[in-house]
DNA sequence: ACTCCATTTCGTTATCTGGCGAAATATAGA
DNA sequence: TCTATATTTCGCCAGATAACGAAATGGAGT
């Protein structure tokens, strides 16, 4: 009973329905969610470890960076109805929609390591 | 988004799962739902506010009593899904095997109204 | 009108949660 | 090894939540 009150405090609050949903676009790591949700990267991780510890997404090192995805249906019995139900409520959410574009315009490397870019481009 | 979240965050207490539970099978007043948790009953009564403001019970008055049941599916968009998920999860749950059982034997005249349940008996 | 009593509302308390900034951790590259 | 930096952990604060008992509310029957 506590796992399934875990899945459901996981989704009760709108930031992290925010980054499902921009989760099931891509994935994404965290530098680029805290640049789009604008909160303070320990939040962001906080929000993060709630959805994980829910094993609604996933995490997968890629060098210095962490890259979160939705979890797949064999790693949560959940998911695909949490996602059904999300994208049911919520497809037509101004909020949800801004979230989209503003990420199809997201460059990690912009971001995240701006010293590095530079050095790249020099 | 605020709808959303608010179904969530009724979800997300181990007693309202038992209280949906419950009306899953029948309809229930106050007092009976007050009997089979042990717990005060202004703490119930929140409850059942909580449910009713994510839309997910209704409330009709019959004398004295408050009935409460599962909401209809023209009521709350969100009512199937959950009632789904929830008998996949929860159908199984020791504590809510339990539940179901006390209920069969859970008479709301012998509960809430012993008074005047014993002034008919006389 | 008065009483009974199921239910709700109010006031209080302890715990949980979401937010932040600062410090700690870990990895890539020099 | 040293530096840079993405992420996590820690400590704190303000506001939310679940629990209780007591008081208020409202319908049913006398």
């Amino acid at each position: 009973m506590r796992s399934t009150t875990n899945v459901y405090k996981a989704l009760s609050d709108t930031n992290r329905l925010r980054i499902l949903m921009m989760l099931k676009e891509k994935s994404l790591c965290v530098c680029e969610i805290v640049d789009i949700l604008a909160l303070a990267n320990s939040t962001v991780s906080k929000h993060l470890s709630v959805l994980r510890n829910a094993k609604l997404v996933m995490d997968e090192k890629s060098g210095r960076w962490v890259n979160y995805r939705i979890a797949r249906p064999d790693e949560s019995e959940d998911i695909d109805f949490v996602l059904t139900h999300l994208e049911q409520q919520l497809k037509n959410e101004d909020r949800v929609i801004r979230d989209r574009e503003k990420l199809r315009g997201v460059d990690r490397y912009a971001i995240c390591a701006p010293a590095m870019l530079t050095a790249i481009k020099q």
